[in-house]
RNA sequence: GCGCUCUUAGCUCAGUUGGUAGAGCAUACCCUUCACACGGGUAGGGUCACAGGUUCGAGUCCUGUAGAGCGCACCA
């Protein structure tokens, strides 16, 4: 009785055999691109994928990302909308520049001023040509449905335009602007970094008292003696007692072989309990002192160490290392005996995320981005932000979460979010590297141009620094969109339906997006933006090249299959908490896919030739009952009834962001319900090889009718989690009537 | 210092609006039976961190405590 089924389902399923046929099936069909989608689509439902650092290889978070992204926008696409994946690549300015001038100096010991400006970049750029492709088929073989043809690259020329033409206009509107402060210097990376670019580190450091000299009647306490020769003043508690009749008053000493000149002055910034509560004010090296400094008219261009972290004064500092200048410092100290006390203390050490730098802070002229200053919007679509009315960038990033117009629902971090803009100063958005968009400023004596090259060019210089990485990609979900043109894709396709970003770059990009779409356009990034966490290694550690526990996506594709990999990553993992990998969950999604395919099998083998009704396309809407309403026996229809509302909660789970309850939901009916209990007993209604069944004819045709319903709907359910497999079942269907899975209607 | 997240079976984690605790892996025993040994069956294993409270009822809500992780600020 059993049926001759295709012979590919007598073999355990192979997904390396499959995975790379039906990718290319579904890329060479065009479907990926929402143009070419069949049926009436009105409603558009588009994800743009944070774009991938052209630097790297995929590692698991990437993969995690794309399994979450993909699953969003493959069920968009079965619900009939006009679903639009964007494909990007970014090109990580610092790291990627970083990462070859490491290259060439190890393998030809050379500079980048040896190469100069114009051979550094070409040398950055091949290299970030081929990485691209690598990384590029390593999302395709996660089954990412990317629409290929609307790739965008950060440095490409759209992009560009897009990065010229936001600058200019926030320039215009007074919102970027040229500014001599304090700034976060990379003394490795040779580069100005913004605020969120620093990684504090506990380290364990010394707290010096001392006096400038014999006469000076104030103690004061420091961590770094070697900064007191650039001190211009000392600041005490305005109410500090002790310090009352020395106010005001100003001192002339030599430290260490530099002169300095030292008013006493009052700050409420200053903490009279710490130390000896009073404060040398080092306004060059310090963004608390430099601000101490302005309030009180005090010089700020004292500056004593320069951009390599070296000592430059007069005397036996200079041309010393910060750390060396110290002990000298010290060593002068206790030899004058000025030195009162030495204690250990803890300290938290700002240094560069990227190149793990102590920041030096020095001024410097950088450009900046404003964030408190008003402006108006000629067109605003986001709530609670009238056009025409006065609002700073600051407010707009707050007023965009707080009145719904992009949901954040996770309100942990809602409120890091609002946190970090409360604490949000001028985003400093020029670096001193040669990768990455330069400044679309041009020089001419004291004339200054903005925006494109001027015609007259050779007369002008260009400014040197490029811009913030993260400036570009602040502008990504509608720079990738055609902006500045009114595109038609922009028209539609903006404010982009979802994301979902790491938190590690909520404040470096999520908010930055939602300042640039705001500013630009009026409108926010996003509708929903879903949070989610860190893929961790099996004890929690992140996964990093030092400590060698790196674990290859693509080697877990290998071993167990993509559909495995994004089973493993997605279910039991709440969005927004770290995940802890682990392979042996992924293996056991591979013994997953093997099971549906078995159980697809034995579905297949058992059929009977297809009930005219089953060919129906499930329109949306339709329940089991609509598919066999004069073949379904009670009992069977029971079945159906509870394999529908099983449907309908898990399409509520994929609603409301639950991929890893529905999942699992799915998962858990197809294993131990359907597998383990109805097609047991199902044996017994149809009969099998050796033990034919005596039920009568129209009980069977009723359960062959509900299982072929139930097969159908689960491949199709399950489609948004494990891709390959459910389209490679699909095509073997008897209810098959689209050309794919990926195009067919979502079974609710 | 301010804030966030977590604490559920040996391990990794689910548990959506409060209704008698779940999965995978691991463990023990049995079964190569006819969709699948990438399988089937059976079993053991949890006072849901702790202490209060709200409730007819709390893993789920509230308050507090402890531990772990993280973010922000300070860091002279």
């Amino acid at each position: 009785m059993a049926k001759e089924v295709d012979p590919k389902f007598t073999k355990p399923y192979d997904p390396a055999g499959t995975e790379g046929r039906i990718y290319e099936a579904w890329e060479k069909s065009g479907y990926f691109n929402p143009d070419n989608l069949p049926g009436e689509r009105t409603e558009p439902f588009s994800v743009v994928l944070p774009p991938v650092n052209v630097t790297g290889v995929l590692h698991l978070g990437h993969a995690y990302e794309d399994s979450l992204q993909d699953a969003v926008i493959r069920y968009a696409r079965m619900r009939g909308k006009r679903a639009l994946f964007v494909p990007g690549t970014d090109s990580a300015a610092i790291a990627t520049q970083a990462r070859v001038e490491k290259n060439i100096q190890k393998e030809e010991g050379k500079s980048r001023h040896d190469l100069g400006r114009e051979e550094l970049v070409r040398r950055i750029t091949a290299f970030a040509k081929e990485s691209e492709s690598t990384i590029l088929n390593q999302i395709r073989r996660m089954g990412a449905s990317l629409d290929w043809s609307r790739y965008a690259y950060a440095l490409d020329k759209a992009r560009s335009r897009a990065v010229t033409e936001a600058f200019t206009r926030m320039y215009k509107a007074g919102l970027i602007y040229r500014g001599y402060r304090i700034v976060n210097w990379d003394p490795k990376g040779q580069t100005t970094i913004s605020d969120d670019e620093i990684v504090y580190e506990e380290r364990p450091g010394k707290l010096y008292t001392f006096k400038y000299s014999k006469d000076f009647p104030i103690s004061i306490a420091t961590t770094r003696p070697e900064t007191k020769a650039g001190d211009v003043a000392v600041a005490v508690h305005p109410e500090d007692p002790r310090y009352q009749p020395f106010l005001g008053k100003e001192y002339d000493t030599v430290f260490c072989d530099v002169p300095v000149h030292l008013k006493i002055v009052a700050d409420a910034a200053v903490d009279p309990s710490f130390g000896t509560g009073a404060v040398g004010v080092t306004p060059a090296h310090s963004q608390i002192d430099w601000e101490i400094a302005r309030r009180h008219a005090l010089p700020t261009d004292n500056v004593v160490i320069n951009e390599y972290a070296k000592m430059k004064v007069e005397g036996r500092l200079n041309g010393l290392k910060a750390a060396e200048a110290r002990a000298a410092v010290v060593d002068w100290l206790q030899s004058q005996g000025l030195l009162e006390k030495e204690e250990d203390v803890l300290q938290n050490i700002a240094t560069a995320e990227r190149t793990g730098a102590v920041i030096e802070p020095l001024p410097k002229m950088q450009w900046w981005v404003d964030v408190e200053k008003p402006f108006t919007l000629a067109h605003s679509s986001i709530p609670g932000i009238p056009a025409g009315a006065p609002i700073t960038l600051k407010q707009l990033m707050r007023k965009a979460v707080e009145s719904g117009a992009v949901a954040m629902p996770q309100e942990g971090f809602r409120n890091a979010y609002f946190h970090w803009i409360d604490n949000l100063r001028d985003w400093c958005i020029s670096r001193q590297i040669w990768f990455g968009h330069r400044i679309p400023v041009w020089y001419r004596g004291e004339e200054i141009r903005v925006g494109e090259a001027p015609e007259d060019s050779a007369t002008w210089l260009q400014d040197p620094d490029v811009l913030d990485t993260w400036f570009s990609s602040a502008l990504w979900t509608f720079s990738t969109l055609g902006w500045p043109d009114h595109t038609l894709d922009l028209g539609t396709y903006h404010p982009t339906a979802f994301m979902s970003p790491g938190y590690e770059i909520l404040t470096l990009w999520v908010s930055r997006m939602i300042l640039m779409a705001g500013f630009h356009l009026g409108q926010v990034p996003f509708k929903t933006v879903l949070i989610h966490g860190l893929v961790r290694d099996k004890s929690g550690r992140k996964f990093s090249k030092s400590q060698g526990n790196g674990i290859d996506p693509l080697e877990m594709i290998d071993k167990y299959g993509a559909d495995a990999l994004r089973m493993g990553l997605l279910v039991g993992t709440a969005v927004g908490n770290d995940i802890k990998f682990d392979e042996q969950k992924v293996k056991g999604y591979k013994h997953f896919a093997n099971k549906l395919w078995n159980i697809a099998r034995f579905i297949l083998e058992s059929a009977p030739d297809l009930p005219a009704a089953a060919s129906r396309e499930s329109a949306p809407g339709r329940s089991a009952k609509s598919y066999y309403p004069s073949t379904l026996l009670p009992v069977d229809q029971e079945l159906a009834d509870e394999l529908d509302s099983l449907l309908a909660d898990v399409t509520k789970d994929l609603e409301e962001s639950r991929f890893y309850l529905a999942a699992e939901k799915l998962y858990h009916y197809a294993w131990h319900r359907l597998a383990d209990e109805i097609l047991e007993e199902s044996k017994q209604i149809l009969g099998t090889k050796v033990a034919p069944s005596s039920a009568p004819e129209a009980g069977k045709a009723s359960r062959q009718a509900f299982l072929l319903y139930a097969l159908d709907a689960l491949v199709k359910a399950l489609h948004p989690f494990m891709p390959f497999l459910t389209e490679e079942i699909y095509q073997s269907l008897p209810t098959k009537n689209a050309e794919f899975l990926m195009i067919s209607h979502w079974p609710v």
